[in-house]
DNA sequence: AAAAAACTACCGACCGGTAGGTAGCTTTTT
DNA sequence: AAAAAGCTACCTACCGGTCGGTAGTTTTTT
């Protein structure tokens, strides 16, 4: 898809990432992002041709970037929750990763104007997400779980997904980590009970 | 806590409300508000002081149709599911009501020079509907609650809420019901084992 | 009651500043 | 020597905000 990623191009795009996870679209300025590539304005438009275009650079390099992370989460089998690791990273990703930063803050609130290709990436994302987890939750609870029961699974999952997304926004710390108990719990005792099913169904 | 509202205010907040919940802090321009509520942009200077006042003054506004609206969702009790009428009626809402996308976008990202009043006001808001829960929990397990049962049930539910909000946001209406679907499954079921160990506790 | 003063809401013109983007020359790299 | 990437200088468009001024109403003074 991308053609070859020259060292200035590079710079470029991490500068951007950052302005654009800090400032969001209109709020983030070409002359800024330049510096602090350590370039002058005019000279971004020898690697990219417009601010648009070079938004939607950093989101491809966003989206490769955390959809590779979050799959990773699904990798090892999980010793408790299916998914669970997922959530339980977010508070440092959110932290370390401008690039997860950048993705939660445009794809809720998009610049209206790359509105559809932004949501069709971001969708990917999710899906793939949701993807991860049926397949682990299938892993978890065994042979005998109903295709009803997995979806109706998925979709509380993707729930608590945006839900702790919301709440590295917005909430503090401590209240992330009480939200996650929180839900975690019910989605514990709904496997369990789903488990307990598929046993003697 | 607020001077007389004259009516040319009165059009320049409607206006307001609705660049702002569509184009957000930077993106809304004061002479397209100004042109919307039927003036020159030199005009708005009359009815208030900054860009930033007028925001602040649709927000507070906003917050106050907002707070009403949900708390008038719990004020009739309800058949089934604690907090559950206020989460139906979030479709229609989002779809009716500018104050109330305004509301969402502008407190998960707020334009970053006002985000300390805009957090407190949110907070607010969303403090309101947790006691609201908590209340009707408590009204629908009966007396046997303990208190950290009602504390878990309350993050789980803020959970849910900002789930839902968010889903609004950027999924469709199918995929919103079937989220609501899932996730109330899951409350309701831990709500009827919170509602059995409180008869013999 | 009439005149004077004050006030309100509005206007066109304009301010300094910044935005994204372009033209054309110079430097560096290959 | 050609191509790529950098630069300075500049453009137009728009931003939030201010200015001086004006028409019309309300309040005060005489």
């Amino acid at each position: 898809m991308s053609s070859t990623t020259t060292p200035a191009l590079r710079r470029v795009l991490n500068a951007a990432v950052v302005q654009f996870a800090r400032h969001g679209y209109e709020g983030a300025s070409l002359s800024r992002i330049a510096a602090d590539a350590g370039i002058r304005k005019a000279s971004l438009y020898s690697h990219v041709k417009s601010k648009d275009a070079l938004f939607l650079a950093v989101f491809e390099d966003a989206l490769e970037v955390e959809a590779r992370f979050a799959h990773e989460c699904f990798e090892a089998p999980e010793p408790t929750l299916p998914g669970l690791r997922y959530c339980e990273s977010l508070l440092a990703r959110y932290a370390d990763s401008d690039h997860f930063r950048f993705l939660l803050r445009t794809s809720y609130i998009p610049p209206e104007s790359l509105f559809h290709e932004l949501q069709e990436g971001y969708e990917g994302y999710m899906q793939q997400l949701l993807m991860d987890f049926t397949t682990a939750l299938r892993r978890h609870v065994g042979g005998g779980l109903a295709d009803q029961d997995a979806e109706v699974m998925g979709h509380a999952y993707m729930g608590l997904v945006d839900s702790l997304h919301v709440a590295l926004i917005y909430i503090g710390q401590e209240r992330f980590e009480a939200r996650l108990e929180a839900l975690e719990r019910l989605m514990n005792e709904s496997i369990e009970r789903l488990v307990a099913g598929a046993r003697h169904g």
